[in-house]
DNA sequence: TGCAGCTATTGCGCATTGCACAGTACTGTG
DNA sequence: CACAGTACTGTGCAATGCGCAATAGCTGCA
């Protein structure tokens, strides 16, 4: 199966919960997405994803160097970002129990 | 917010699930949607959902003249749209499942 | 020195897909 | 006839995830 559609609008998501309570750069939020079980995420998706979620106001960002290879973008959440996260979140749950809803019904008509 | 970018690569579930157990045409899928819940569905959205499961193959589809205005194009499940609604199902289950795994998370950092 | 491999970011162009909008057409009501 | 509700089609756009190539720093090995 195909689940790369199923991302499109919620990788923002995915990525500001992952910036939520620690700063991170690109390389390890793909990492972290992957171990949380979104396994093939694509790393040009959310490097793109981190530089859209910047230009519109909902992160910080800073370059720190790294003694295991080239320099880090570090991201982190500024309030822009907290309140979209919430909002986001809220909208997702809704969503999902939508679909649930929906699927429920599925076999048993 | 706009929740039009959740709806990607999952409104043919939806679609699926509501064409699950009953035959119907575009305008009333559109209704049924709405009604469950997905309140700003498009009904181009939906019409070429239909058009494209349908080439897909996963659709069987046939023309019912209606007292109550134009013609319809009811479509129904086949094997393949079965087994597309089944597989779907599954994945979004497990997506959804991850995607609370990443969002539970949140605040408790 | 040279090469491989992991780390880390950027940019380009493509494919998918939901949607707005316009157009067509049938039925019934005033 | 005008208008509203029903019902479908086609066009073109916008958003966004992804593959792929390029760039570049670091470590370890021969």
């Amino acid at each position: 199966m195909d689940s790369s559609q199923l991302l499109k609008g919620v990788l923002d998501l995915a990525v500001l919960a992952v910036l939520d309570g620690r700063d991170s750069y690109g390389y390890d939020v793909v990492r972290r997405l992957r171990e949380a079980g979104l396994d093939d995420v694509g790393d040009a998706s959310v490097y793109g994803t981190l530089r859209r979620l910047f230009k519109a106001g909902a992160l910080t960002s800073y370059v720190v160097a790294s003694d295991e290879g080239p320099h880090r973008k570090y991201y982190g959440l500024n309030d822009v970002g907290r309140s979209l996260l919430s909002d986001s979140a809220r909208t997702w749950t809704s969503f999902a129990a939508t679909m649930d809803g929906l699927l429920k019904e599925v076999g048993a008509g």
